[in-house]
DNA sequence: TTTAGATTATAACGTAACGTGAGAGTCAAT
DNA sequence: ATTGACTCTCACGTTACGTTATAATCTAAA
């Protein structure tokens, strides 16, 4: 059942150059190569192009899409039923782009009149007008609504989480005079991902990033932070970069 | 009622750095500008803007919007027309996909089967989806069309093109000892491009440059302008790129 | 009337997602 | 054994802007 490109570019309506390309930058690498080099495409590389494809066809870039898919707690399922969403969002604009058209065909033969305002209406050229949606669901979400959803779990789960969370950051200021890049502190920030993403699952590896340079940026984080051992917060925000870039390779 | 280019972008969506680069590029330069520099834009302007946009919602390349909207022979109305009818095209396709993401979803559920082609219906990967349409329509018409064209006309009207064609023709043979870059040369040129485009009504710019490709490629074409004079087919085809060239800055 | 803030201009380098060869190795069929 | 269709890896080219950087212009408020 393997498939070599050619066979897949066919089937999917891609070109060759294209799956190379998204094997060069590791957002589809083939399950299988023969020992010539070959590249050999099983039906779950199959499946996740499929899910590539809806993403791009709503307008993502390929690095978010490497973000979104890779992270430990991508749902298929789930986000299929967003795509579902997404694309009848996109139907939405494009009646609305239909009735434009038509606005304009009879403004035009002097039939009605039309404001410059509605001309336009439909056109969506925000570099991704889905964006907002998917970033409730996988990117970018900030404090408050990570605080929001703790509150929603039992007392007894916060203890444990908070138990949990206790660990990870002393071991964390141990080794913050060391440095970020170390194997131990590599592997506590590791721990740190996946408890962050166990305990709330929505932490791509940009997020992450970003949430690293919040815990510097953001007073109320680097002070709790910091609680911890003088530092901590430039600490973790560095080992997070590096553990982010280190897993986008 | 002149707009400043932020008032545009903001109306419109886009950014002034789009703006910015259709005027270098020549797709759509601002009727006016004032002393100082600035970029005005007329309600003309707008209404370009409009078409370039329906055009960029296709898929289509702006070099090729350019080509299209600069031809002489462009017509809104037509336009518009065509514009609906893409805009239809891609709402059903749009709707396909929204079936092949309900099939997958319970695919996934395990409800149903689904063969792999199934699972890549309705995604269009190809450049430019719209292209053969409006082929049809704007672009790299062959001669066969051409002659087609010029069946349909009757006896009368055929006579009077073939008499201005043989003026054209005989000018340019005079000249082809000369620079195709001359300004005689351009002139007369000049002249058969706005022939072709009255007659045939279909010629844009970077059509009329394959055309001359063609006038010294194709042996049909070769040989009856070469009656005109040795050497004229080659003659023209420098003449007519040149043209070209000319006009697309 | 100066002065800050918003907007404009040009210039020029950066980026994303491939396209397009070039040169060389693989593979199945004649 | 040879062709023709694929495959591989560079590596540079392209499209449609994004993104500074630097300098002028304009507008309203102090």
């Amino acid at each position: 059942m393997a498939m070599k490109v050619k066979e897949v570019a066919d089937l999917v309506g891609i070109s060759v150059r294209t799956l190379h390309h998204y094997d060069e930058m590791g957002l589809l690498t083939p399950d299988e190569t023969t020992e010539s080099g070959y590249r050999l495409y099983s039906q779950d590389n199959l499946d996740t192009l499929q899910q590539i494809l809806f993403f791009k066809e709503l307008g993502f870039p390929l690095k978010q899409i490497k973000d979104i898919i890779s992270n430990p707690s991508f749902n298929r399922q789930e986000a299929l039923e967003l795509h579902r969403q997404m694309l009848l969002d996109k139907r939405r604009r494009l009646d609305q782009m239909i009735d434009t058209v038509d606005a304009t065909i009879q403004h035009h033969k002097g039939e009605i009149t039309m404001t410059n305002k509605e001309k336009f209406a439909g056109f969506d050229f925000s570099q991704n007008p889905y964006e907002e949606e998917a970033r409730e669901r996988w990117g970018n979400q900030k404090v408050e609504q990570s605080q929001a959803k703790l509150k929603n779990k039992s007392q007894e789960e916060q203890t444990k989480m908070m138990n949990e969370m206790n660990v990870i950051y002393t071991r964390l200021a141990e080794l913050r005079h060391g440095s970020p890049a170390s194997e131990e502190a590599q592997a506590a920030i590791q721990a740190w991902y996946d408890y962050l993403n166990n305990n709330f699952s929505n932490y791509s590896l940009e997020v992450f990033k970003n949430l690293g340079q919040m815990y510097v940026d953001d007073e109320r984080f680097t002070k709790n932070i910091d609680k911890f051992g003088e530092g901590l917060a430039v600490f973790m925000r560095d080992a997070m970069n590096i553990f982010a870039n280190q897993q986008n390779k």
